[in-house]
DNA sequence: GAGTGGTCTAGACCACAGA
DNA sequence: CTGTGGTCTAGACCACTCG
């Protein structure tokens, strides 16, 4: 009744996410296929299409080349940037009595989701955005770089990337050093960055949203049309300095995002 | 190079695009109607159609029963969560020596542009998670509203529309005071929560991105296709009340956010 | 009434994954 | 090889806006 003339594309893309919501097709089953659907609908294959791509933008299925498949993940997960760089959190315990490696690791388990993280560390020189937080030189000097993807790992045994995470550097501080090496250990980066004498006191992190690159979109499996939060992390220690710059990609529709901050007078 | 088998209607919108970055077609300029473009690309209106769309949904051009046009909004706005909430920035002096209503308005000043807001007061029963944050019931209390529909206008005059947000106070504060009043003078609603001893301490807020509702899409001049982030923001008290939550929905192309914070030990 | 974009069909060809 | 979704054309009808 509110939208008297919705197109029929778009009301097919409402009744097939009523489907997928009421359990008419489960998590991870896979759907008729557009032939199919056309067939049942009385339309030609083309609507199909388009509808079922508002459903893909939205993460709600996934097309491959074999049909169309319900997504398995449902809820989102929750980045709270407060706790999340907490010690307590980073090195929290799990519930199999292991500790966390970081706060990424902490926040999945806290879903029941298994993390995992595939990393490359290099020396590179940084994007030109990178080098101004740290106050270098722009396509110059050398810092270390951790990239990594990271993983939910399902109960089934699926990995599904949520998040593609790089982190900088500063040479001076991290060469030669524990931050050069696959496992940092308990409580992660911050914590080791610490143990060097560079306590982080101050984070800012800016926000956009966009389509991916190709290489996001291809680490992620994500269409062109989705969308990911782009998130600059700058963290600085007391002395003013700019020891780490991460800069995130995380596909808007698997994650939240939390903020809390104290107000002075 | 990158991408050898490009699909065509994504080379075009790439296209046009570009020629939109370069300057052949400039902002708020009309674009050849789509039959034009089809004739000059040699293919057919359809696929000029669906290269506009993809330009639509990222804020690029506007289509309208009278053409395309070029968006005249270029650089986004920067909503900076902590600036924005203290008492310096919320009651700062604009160039031409009147004093800033609240967060938005300097936020805008700052960037050149004029705001304006249409404003609403009444008093509703809050949607259910805005009186759970409120810690009242649901469906039953009724509190002080105040809906915003906040716009930027250019020199020549052009109002755009570039934020909702609508704020939820609790009855027993706000009832009768000049929180029902539309103009809350100097500093905004903070300063007046203060003057009425209920001063903010703590801030949180927690970011999605999805596509409008229908009201908001019409309210914000958006497609079904794009996306807007919702921040719920509330604000308690020294003493652990919330005595404000605030939704607030930005077109994502319009927007960047910004967070910081200090870390404890 | 003329011109615009929005939608939809019917049918075609393609690339790619899997048996 | 077959079946899948991805793309594209040609042409049609529509609703809306503006002169």
């Amino acid at each position: 009744m509110s939208a008297p003339n919705r197109p029929t594309f778009r009301r097919i893309a409402d009744e097939i996410r009523a489907a997928i919501d009421n359990g008419t097709y489960a998590p991870g089953s896979k759907l008729p296929t557009d032939a199919e659907l056309a067939a049942q609908m009385g339309v030609t294959r083309t609507l199909i299409g388009d509808a079922l791509q508002l459903l893909t933008t939205d993460g709600i299925v996934t097309k491959t080349r074999k049909g169309t498949f319900v997504s398995s993940f449902t809820s989102k997960i929750n980045r709270d940037a407060n706790t999340r760089y907490t010690k307590s959190f980073r090195e929290s315990t799990t519930a199999d009595g292991t500790k966390a490696r970081g706060a990424f690791d902490a926040e999945l388990r806290a879903r029941g989701l298994t993390p995992k993280t595939d990393l490359q560390v290099k020396r590179v020189v940084p994007p030109n955005h990178v080098a101004d937080l740290l106050g270098i030189p722009a396509n110059e000097v050398l810092v270390v770089s951790r990239a990594r993807v990271m993983f939910a790992v399902k109960e089934d045994g699926d990995e599904v990337p949520v998040q593609v995470a790089t982190s900088y550097l500063p040479g001076d501080i991290a060469f030669g050093t524990v931050l050069e090496t696959p496992d940092t250990g308990e409580g992660g980066l911050i914590s080791r960055l610490a143990d060097l004498g560079h306590r982080q006191s101050r984070i800012s992190e800016t926000i956009q949203v966009r389509r991916p690159s190709e290489a996001e979109a291809t680490a992620l499996n994500l269409t062109e049309d989705q969308r990911v939060y782009e998130i600059t992390h700058s963290a600085r220690t007391a002395t003013d300095r700019v020891v780490e710059v991460t800069n995130h990609i995380l596909p808007v529709h698997l994650w939240n995002l939390t903020y809390a901050w104290d107000l002075e007078g």
